[in-house]
DNA sequence: TAGATAGTTAGACAATTATCTAAATAAGGA
DNA sequence: TCCTTATTTAGATAATTGTCTAACTATCTA
């Protein structure tokens, strides 16, 4: 896991708004598109970035691609992040 | 709290150092430079952007000026990641 | 095998970002 | 007041990013 990486991908408001659809169900690509007022491409390209930081997963169902939310990933920055403010309490 | 920001923000390995130094203690902008190869301009460019994102405090101190960490900033963005890896629970 | 649908890849372009050097501001001490 | 130290601000530049259109690949169905 790349903390950059994810990092980066949550950076970008669309990118954290198709997450917010990925937790309600499973999606095509052409679903998530369907809810954004930008082109097919462009999503692509969103749903590829949060791939490659393995925030998301992929599998295809014959003319469709299903992308799901890769949990673990999320538990693995939350840990970072509670180091952070996990020290609180120290205080 | 605008979540791109903070995103941005952390999603720069030295700026992810810096917060990791500053879990340790409260420093200043001097002392911080001096842990990174990097001139001392492109440090307080991190620092405000740290700050402009909300994750930093600056106070200062006679010439020092001395960062510490907002954890609450933190304790917001966790939040929004339990709210997917959250989730898992209920499969 | 040809056409339709779903989705990605390639290439271009404008905007943003990380870094540097040089100059400016702020505070303390002689 | 002048010099030194601490830090930021300004301006430049190269690299990265988000978006688009056009073209390509994959799958299904007639």
């Amino acid at each position: 896991m790349s903390a950059t990486l994810v990092f980066k991908a949550l950076s970008d408001p669309t990118r954290r708004a198709i997450i917010d659809l990925l937790k309600e169900r499973d999606r095509t690509a052409g679903d998530i598109a369907e809810q954004f007022q930008m082109t097919k491409p462009s999503i692509s390209h969103h749903l590829h970035t949060l791939q490659n930081a393995g925030l998301v997963l992929s599998e295809r169902k014959g003319q469709h691609i299903i992308y799901s939310l890769n949990t673990t990933v999320f538990q693995d920055i939350v840990a970072w992040m509670l180091t952070v403010s996990g020290k609180e309490k120290e205080k």
